[in-house]
DNA sequence: AATGAATGAGAATTCATTCAT
DNA sequence: AATGAATGAATTCTCATTCAT
């Protein structure tokens, strides 16, 4: 029975690792050819498997990149939301949450992410990614709320709309990296965004190590 | 002479009207589809004409999302450049153009956006969506340097980073329109665009009309 | 203009005939194999185009059989209908039916009609069936009709119950033929059928040419 | 050794248990899907066992369906030539093989047997489903001869026809069952067999019970 | 004995493209 | 110029079967 439960521990383990292994090959594809080129074929090619156990496990190719839509956004939500507070410094928190927003590698997120965007033509996408969006929220309000009760942050906006326009700027740093447009590169972005975001959060005291 | 001339013209405008229709149809499979799954059966059919003529007038489906991609990028682009420079006030300007970006049907603006941007994956496409980021930069700059010269923007960040920052919220509001966040709208956008940008851009003198 | 016309006639009538020539290749290959395992590559090799084409004309393998048995079964009734009123006679317009019914060849036949029944766990397909059925009884009972009011026929069970009777030892003559029963053949079913079919019918007078 | 053996023969027991419990839910698949779209799948998931049991069984899907043929048909058969020859009186037992032989449920008789008739394309097959068909003959033969002996029968046809013509109109009785005929019933095929069956052996003397 | 993971052959289907009219 | 018939390449999907545990 000890056996019975061990070598099921195992085969639940395995195809954990199977299908951790087949979606990262997908997004990997995801990244260079977007999803509606990303082929089954390719997938199991660079997954090293049969194309017959990649349907095995995702039975269609529409819940293979369900699932890989779920797996990626997941992913990226919790490395992020696992920053820790920083204690005792909103400002501080605030700059981790952008630095961690604009993550390297920044282009292969940034595709990553419109292609999340692309199918959100679909509804139940669309009601998913509205899910993660506000959960993106979160951690902003918290920072700035503690920054405003500190009387740190001294904002001349409403906080719902700070919370917006930092995700706004960060949104539009992976737009503007997707498209490749000139003159852009992580660090600017992070020198943007910090710098706006001192201003809109209205910054009074500036410590050491965040001054100009 | 005189006629043939006179009857290649009217040849000429009525090329001209067809490719047009085609494209306005293959526009609005855009939208609801995305290019992928835009097929040239669809776009036929939504134009009310033949498969046939179709390729007759753009040879490929690849040509198809080509000139598609140019023809629609042109026109977003000659809409906002035209916006007139609102004479005497900067910051007027400055609502304005960010009024004017966020255009209406937004949620289909979105879409086409974000279609693009997915295509940016193409090294021609994407050379060609930077040089339209770049024109997109110029009216903004033009606007801000307006209004430091004259003294009625101070802002705390060097020019290139507050046009930078102003596109960046402008992507970022079609990110949220394209995934539906919750609790966005048009509307909020403005009002959370103008404030932050009257926060960052330093605006000292408030005409009537824009006060607070 | 009569040029036009001339030339879609032409065009209808090279469609029908190439969907005629489709069809009557995977008519053949349902004799053969069954419905199930006639494959669409095999009924373009029979018919002589190519896989492209058999959807060009059907869209779907599930249309391409649902086409079949509509053109199959009409075509068998269009002929056993057709059959003339043997004018004056009815008991030879009863043996002329029931030789009709049994045309040659017989076990191709029976095998397109058994592929059918198997077809009618459809809910439609059933429908269609039960339809052509009720057409089947139609010139059994009239011809039946036609004796007893002459009285020539003098049955002893109702004209419903001699109606089916007819039809189900004419359908149960299929069956064995399609399960190559020992000792059987078209000779000897016209036998039974017709001295069962006297019997049954009540002929009193045998005319010439009809008597043992 | 005593306990091998009766260990050996649970085994042997369970296991004709086994291949029962597969049998039974694929005939239930065939009735409703036909034998060419029952899968190994869909037997395994109605008899509650995994795939892998039902292969180990039947080692093949082909072997599958032969078992299944030979185990249904065998059923059947044996029910039909179980029915004891009501001693004494030949027409009360064409009665009672007639009733038999359209045996409830008709509709899941009729559908498997239709079903084995399309399988007669196979060589193998038909010859078996001629055996069986000669074994059909024989009961109906004995109690032709046996009512002709006694007098009771004054058919105006050769013993053989009649036979046949009583398993026709029993083939053609599930044929119109499994096509869904409007108007049929199993109440009425029994009417009319047995009306028919009566004039066509001449029945002569109508004990107490058959009388009209 | 029993399971189910993994494979690969086979099939339908979709579509852009070619070409004759 | 315009049409749409015809093709075939590419892809997903279904399943029986094999095999390791």
């Amino acid at each position: 029975m000890a056996t019975e439960a061990r070598s099921a521990e195992r085969g639940a383990a395995r195809r954990a690792q199977r299908r951790e292994q087949i979606l990262a090959a997908a997004e990997r594809l995801l990244v260079d050819n977007g999803v509606e080129r990303t082929r089954l074929r390719d997938v199991a090619a660079a997954a090293g498997v049969s194309i017959g156990m990649v349907q095995h496990y995702f039975d269609t190719r529409d819940r293979l990149v369900a699932e890989l839509f779920d797996w990626s956004s997941r992913r990226r939500l919790e490395a992020w939301v696992s920053i820790e507070p920083a204690d005792g410094d909103p400002w501080r928190r605030i700059e981790t949450l952008i630095e961690r927003a604009l993550a390297e590698p920044l282009l292969r997120q940034s595709r990553i992410w419109i292609e999340f965007l692309a199918m959100a033509r679909d509804e139940t996408i669309r009601a998913r990614l509205a899910m993660f969006y506000e959960a993106w929220r979160q951690p902003f309000r918290e920072a700035i709320e503690a920054g405003v009760r500190s009387g740190l942050f001294v904002p001349t906006m409403p906080t719902d709309g700070l919370v917006d326009a930092l995700i706004m700027l960060v949104d539009g740093a992976e737009v503007a990296t997707a498209l490749g447009a000139p003159g852009t590169s992580r660090e600017r972005f992070l020198s943007i965004h910090h710098a706006a975001a001192r201003t809109l959060l209205g910054v009074r005291l500036a410590g050491p190590g965040h001054g100009r």
